[in-house]
DNA sequence: TTTCAATAGTTGGACGTCAAAGTAGTATGG
DNA sequence: CCATACTACTTTGACGTCCAACTATTGAAA
């Protein structure tokens, strides 16, 4: 994308006019729902373009990493949906993708019929791997000013997903 | 979309596996590009319930604010995509849905032929006036544990922004 | 002045996301 | 035991985003 940087912070600006029409209730939100915009966008490119070379998207890496994780290496799509917090349509149409790259593969739920498990493959775990280490590498081991606002800003970002109902606010240790 | 919460929190869970399999100088990265991910989802999703009514997403109500801000009302559209961050070829598709919907409406620039403007129509400042209203009330507002925390987000936020090129890194008062 | 590079916008295609509607299988109440 | 509600997944369509390729115009260099 053409990204010839800006003289000044966007953001900062439109809170600026923001306050300029009395609308200070509103200003501090409106400036981090649009931070929150901007930011996610500049690391999602980031993310994507590391993982491009491998074929994969976050979508699809976030699925095969899920996938991973399990002991037996399979998942029902609606569980994976549930853990990624996205649509049943998107889980179908990302599993589509893994399937026919031969990364995962649908199988039928033994005793549920109406139930699909999405099971990874070699050859998804081995492309899994090796997209972790790149990513781990130049995006996530790069990401954030310091440690240590790298961690506020996680903490409070849990925060506010815990208020917006995106897991159960049970006290849950970060680290 | 279905969202029955989680008993605990996926990032926390990414963030634990991560470090159980070493991987300890890319977990918090990790941690913060998933939530960021999440945050962005809930509050998008937020922003584009609130603007619904209006016939409005989140992407054409920047649109129009933009263009509100301005005092001719008109921007260039290349400079829409600078300030919004945007693909060239996103904010063709924006304005021409704003414009179908007679909110913004294009017009040649006097002097140079290549440069497109968009003008933004009285229906297009009034649906704007109307959508803030709600949107101020329903979602900036409410937005945040605290406006401490929501304070801290931001500038945390602009660091990393700036960190990453967003715009250019001379310091800007952020109110 | 002529040529060629840079700029502005559009088009077409790919991808991810969601909502709504549809299909199939499961579970429950009478 | 059967009708009905619920669950799991898929399909279709809409939207926003990006990239690559294309057209038109401007600007700059030879």
């Amino acid at each position: 994308m053409p990204r010839r940087p800006l003289r000044f912070d966007p953001v900062a600006e439109a809170r600026r006019n923001w306050v300029e029409r009395g609308w200070l209730e509103a200003a501090d939100g409106m400036a981090l729902v649009t931070s929150v915009m901007r930011v996610h966008q500049i690391l999602l490119a980031r993310v994507d373009d590391a993982l491009a070379p491998f074929g994969l998207t976050f979508a699809r890496y976030e699925v095969l990493m899920l996938l991973t994780f399990t002991r037996t290496g399979q998942m029902p799509l609606g569980k994976i949906g549930q853990r990624l917090q996205v649509h049943p349509a998107s889980v179908t149409n990302v599993i589509d993708r893994l399937e026919s790259d031969g990364l995962v593969q649908r199988r039928p739920h033994p005793t549920d019929m109406r139930t699909t498990l999405a099971v990874i493959s070699v050859k998804g775990r081995r492309l899994a791997a090796r997209a972790t280490e790149v990513l781990n590498r130049d995006v996530f081991a790069e990401v954030g000013p310091t440690p240590e606002a790298l961690q506020e800003l996680f903490t409070t970002m849990a925060d506010l997903r815990r208020a917006a109902g995106d897991f159960d606010p049970t006290p849950q240790p970060t680290h």
